[in-house]
DNA sequence: GCCGTTTTCGGCCCGACTGTTTTCAGTCG
């Protein structure tokens, strides 16, 4: 049984039991397992096996057991029973914004209520406003929610969400009194999708404090108000994505930043450890057992009130990197800055938008000192890929950009070679040893099954003329799941053969993703962050890829495109 | 249900906003 079911049971486990009203500590044990077992980036069968289970955070003796009894049955009885307790109807409640466990449990136990319909229909019908802490603002409510809950998209992607955040927070940034503005949440957490958006503005003053608010919800983008108090005002854009807004005192900003960037795991986490170190901690202050305050005007001084490092956004997920900060043992991520090269990217010789000279200006515009030329080979029909002629002409037309660009950036000569459905790559050996480096990828037939597809990409991984594999996983997010591989095996194949994996930074693949990245590093893999650009607009999308990078615990070491130039080629050739 | 160099039992983060309430419950993050 696949993580995500186990997780998916777990979830509707917590779900059911807080529609029943159980103790609330034990529903947050069901959701933190589902949560942890999720994100574990190993096969949950290959930890029970292993009889590893425990070791997982969240994981207890009693949860434990029930993994046991879904790998070795395929059933939950525990589960079953829950489900016979609580109609599906019922859960579907909980997905209307506003309507909690309380409120389901009421619909349903008052007025048989068991579906969402039903419900809208109560509402229409003036029947919920009858019920205890019910009446007709209540029931509004519910109607806006069930008509939220009809036009939500899903989450949004990160290379979406971004530049959107930083449109709102420049016109956030020209009110008068504002002193800082930023994203939180996990926008800054850089998760591949974000639900919502978090914004943070500190202002000089209540009377600047207004006027924020009354900017923010006078922008283009907002569709409606949802609420607006004195220091948070929500709206929902016009594309449905809500974004919260929260302005503060800059003498706070450490806190609240802190607070809001979370995760809501981590930030337990850490105001457990605040108690413990004598402090209360919320978005306003480290408060003492005596009342008094401690205000921190930056997030290193939070951290270092509880006597730790300060602790990157992208890692506050509760991975470990509390254990990790006590220990002083967090890596040093890598960073934006430490990236020289770009490995795949396209032209008009395939299904790139711009010609070489153009790619490779705008390469070193971002700041690159190189860059590999991937066109598509000749099987990817679709994308005009190259023939072995074209691709021997195509390398006299790098060479002549290499002369024009006058030894300020550098391209590379190379391929996005198809791995064919057979296995075999889509150029002979004797053609791919002619160019710098190598880059592999699957295209078609990743439905083929998990057997076939995971013995394509190892005999990809273990062709010595492969230097790097494209997309692993070919996930579009959103769109399509990844290929059902043997990640594990793909994992310590590429380690073997120190064949790199890719980290596809084009915001709908970010593939591997960060639970992949994270145990990909593990087990000794190197990396390749990629932008796969199709234009030359198509390199800013880098950042998003050292984001996820960094998501999975990576540094400058793991990845090989922060090598110069001459470093790269010669680790290439060593592989060959 | 999990977890423990103060605990194997008794804790488990903290506050804003809204609507229904005259002091609080529900939901959200």
């Amino acid at each position: 049984m696949k993580n995500l079911k186990v997780a998916e049971i777990f979830a509707a486990m917590a779900d059911m039991l807080a529609i029943q009203g159980e103790s609330y500590h034990r529903i947050m044990a069901y959701r933190r397992a589902a949560e942890n077992v999720a994100v574990l980036g190993r096969p949950l069968e290959e930890v029970w096996r292993a009889g590893e289970l425990e070791a997982i955070p969240g994981i207890g003796k009693t949860l434990a057991a029930k993994i046991d009894e879904l790998m070795r049955t395929g059933r939950l009885e525990a589960y079953e029973k829950l489900q016979a307790q609580v109609p599906a109807g019922v859960l579907a409640l909980l997905e209307v914004p506003d309507g909690g466990p309380k409120r389901a449990a009421l619909f349903w136990k008052e007025l048989g209520i068991t579906g969402v319909e039903a419900l809208e229909q109560a509402a229409r019908e003036g029947r919920l406003r009858a019920l205890a802490g019910m009446g007709a603002k209540s029931e509004e409510k519910v109607l806006a929610g069930i008509d939220a809950l009809k036009r939500r998209t899903g989450r949004t992607l990160l290379g979406v969400a971004w530049p959107l955040a930083h449109v709102m927070l420049d016109a956030l940034c020209e009110v008068p009194g504002v002193v800082q503005a930023t994203a939180a949440g996990s926008l800054r957490r850089m998760r591949e999708t974000v639900g919502d958006m978090d914004l943070l503005v500190a202002a000089e003053d209540p009377e600047a404090a207004r006027k924020v608010m009354a900017r923010f919800r006078e922008l283009d983008q907002v569709g409606e108000v949802l609420l607006s108090g004195p220091t948070k005002t929500s709206i929902r854009t016009v594309d449905g994505l809500q974004v919260d807004l929260r302005v503060l005192e800059p003498a706070r900003w450490g806190t609240a930043l802190q607070y809001f960037t979370g995760s809501q795991a981590h930030n337990i986490r850490l105001r457990a450890l605040a108690l413990e170190r004598g402090f209360s901690l919320s978005e306003y202050a480290l408060k003492r057992e005596d009342g008094t305050e401690l205000l921190c005007a930056t997030e290193e001084e939070v951290y270092a009130a509880l006597g730790l490092p300060s602790i990157p956004p992208e890692l506050r997920e509760d991975r470990g990197e509390i254990e990790a900060a006590l220990e002083d043992r967090l890596p040093d991520l890598l960073q934006m800055v430490d990236l020289k090269g770009d490995l795949q990217f396209h032209t008009t010789w395939s299904d790139g938008r711009q010609t070489l000279l153009e790619m490779a200006q705008a390469a070193q515009a971002r700041g690159l000192a190189y860059a590999l030329v991937t066109d598509h080979s000749q099987g990817l029909g679709v994308a005009r890929g190259l023939t072995v002629a074209d691709l021997r002409r195509q390398r006299a037309e790098i060479e002549d950009v290499n002369r024009k660009m006058d030894g300020t950036f550098r391209l590379l000569a190379g391929t996005e070679v198809e791995v064919r459905a057979d296995g075999a790559l889509d150029f002979p050996d004797h053609v791919l040893a002619e160019l710098d480096l190598v880059v592999a990828a699957v295209h078609s037939g990743l439905r083929q099954g998990r057997e076939q597809v995971t013995a394509r990409m190892l005999a990809a991984i273990r062709n010595p003329h492969v230097d790097v594999i494209a997309h692993p996983t070919g996930r579009l997010i959103g769109e399509r799941e990844g290929a059902d591989m043997d990640m594990e095996a793909i994992f310590r194949a590429a380690a073997e053969t120190g064949t790199a994996l890719e980290i596809n930074a084009y915001p709908k693949r970010l593939d591997l993703r960060d639970a992949h990245v994270r145990r990909a590093i593990e087990l000794g893999v190197k990396l390749a962050i990629n932008s796969d650009a199709h234009d030359v607009s198509g390199f800013v999308v880098l950042p998003l890829g050292v984001a996820t990078a960094r998501r999975g615990w990576a540094t400058a070491a793991d990845v090989v495109n922060t090598c110069s130039v001459e470093k790269v080629l010669a680790w290439a050739a060593g592989r060959r």
